[in-house]
DNA sequence: TAAAATTTTTAGAGTTGCCTAAAAATGATT
DNA sequence: AATCATTTTTAGGCAACTCTAAAAATTTTA
């Protein structure tokens, strides 16, 4: 029986492997989780001795297959009920976060493969990352952001890679929102800033912070 | 802020109340939660002290306003998603319990309140218990059952008294589901066991501890 | 109404997951 | 390579919730 702080310590190990810099190293979690380092440590004996992560003292942690599995599975949930708040229920891309925290904890497999089935298996969430299947299969996460999109050319915004609420409703406001076609006019040596025009209408400059986070896909 | 574990005991000290016999004892609270009669104590003096429940030693315990509160938004949110799973993800009546076991406690009054639009402020849920409104207003609970219906009068099953899955499932079985029309043919002395007709066709023999567990509303 | 049976509470302890403070290991710097 | 800074671990402890065993209160029964 995996505990609820074990699934998040398990999910936090999974997103740390995921980007570059370092992995999952104490501290490394201890942020993402917003505990301390000391915490992190009892934990890791603990989903070590599981057999759920590899750990070694001093060593960064990585999952196991069952742990990999088990995170999955929580990211499976994680982004099926982000889908369902924002497609259903009307909720905005800036507040379902929260809540999913919450319901990704539910068990009950029947329950994910109906609203899995009930959703008509939705493939990305509201925010543009992958919903693993059933099998624990995912999508590659985009990897082209729009700070790479050379002048001149087009390409819808397919994701983000920044999930904080501000950057969220900071592209509402200027309608940077998933599926809006973006063409690069230019972009500005000096701090790398660009203008973008905003499906085929009014020009706008975004700094490189924004257009680093944003996941394109050219046309 | 309440823990889970207090909601709980606030539901079963809710529902103790509701039916008659003795009300929240210590070890019908335990009973009700499966645990043991010197955790219950504990829990009550905590929530005596949270002013969640009235509670002196040796008695019986009963909710405050604040704690009826919380228990009918609990129970609010439980029959709201059991309807949910009935309606849209097409769960049948008896595999929604346990699931909604654990919706119940997810904090969002966003979430209940879009959940509760989205489903059309249902009245009640899969097993005709009435769902509170956002102000905690609930219907009286339905008060006839079949076993009151006199021989020859018709009615229309409206709700069960008994939640247990082998209940469910045996009123599934013979169909005597949630708003089926049934008429009194006979009934016997030495058991108390009667002849109904069920939605004007088929005429089957139930127990008096079926009929006593199903509410009706006369035609 | 006194003894017996039952219910409830108290006392002490275990588990999980977290904390602080201090010690140990690692890595960076000169 | 020795010192300094940072990271990580260890040690000891706390809060929530649970348990068992024993004591105390209440209720039932004779």
């Amino acid at each position: 029986m995996i505990s609820l702080a074990e699934e998040n310590y398990l999910k936090a190990i999974y997103s740390l492997n995921q980007i570059q810099q370092g992995g999952a190293s104490t501290n490394a979690v201890a942020e993402k989780l917003d505990t301390k380092a000391s915490s992190v440590t009892d934990m890791l004996k603990k989903l070590s001795e599981k057999k759920l992560v590899n750990y070694t003292k001093y060593q960064p942690a990585s999952l196991t297959n069952r742990g990999m599995a088990i995170a999955i599975d929580v990211i499976r949930k994680h982004r099926l009920w982000e889908f369902f708040l924002v497609e259903k229920l009307k909720f905005k891309w800036d507040e379902v976060h929260e809540i999913a925290e919450q319901l990704e904890h539910i068990r009950s497999s029947a329950l994910v493969d109906r609203l899995d089935s009930f959703l008509e298996y939705p493939k990305f969430d509201p925010h543009g990352d992958p919903i693993p299947d059933k099998e624990g299969r995912i999508n590659k996460i985009h990897d082209t952001v729009l700070s790479a999109l050379p002048i001149g050319e087009e390409a819808h915004i397919v994701g983000v890679k920044e999930h904080s609420n501000s950057f969220l409703q900071y592209l509402d406001a200027v309608k940077l929102v998933l599926g809006t076609r973006v063409k690069l006019i230019n972009r500005f040596e000096f701090d790398q800033s660009a203008i973008v025009q905003i499906a085929g209408k009014e020009n706008i400059t975004i700094s490189f912070d924004i257009s680093k986070n944003l996941y394109i896909k050219f046309i």
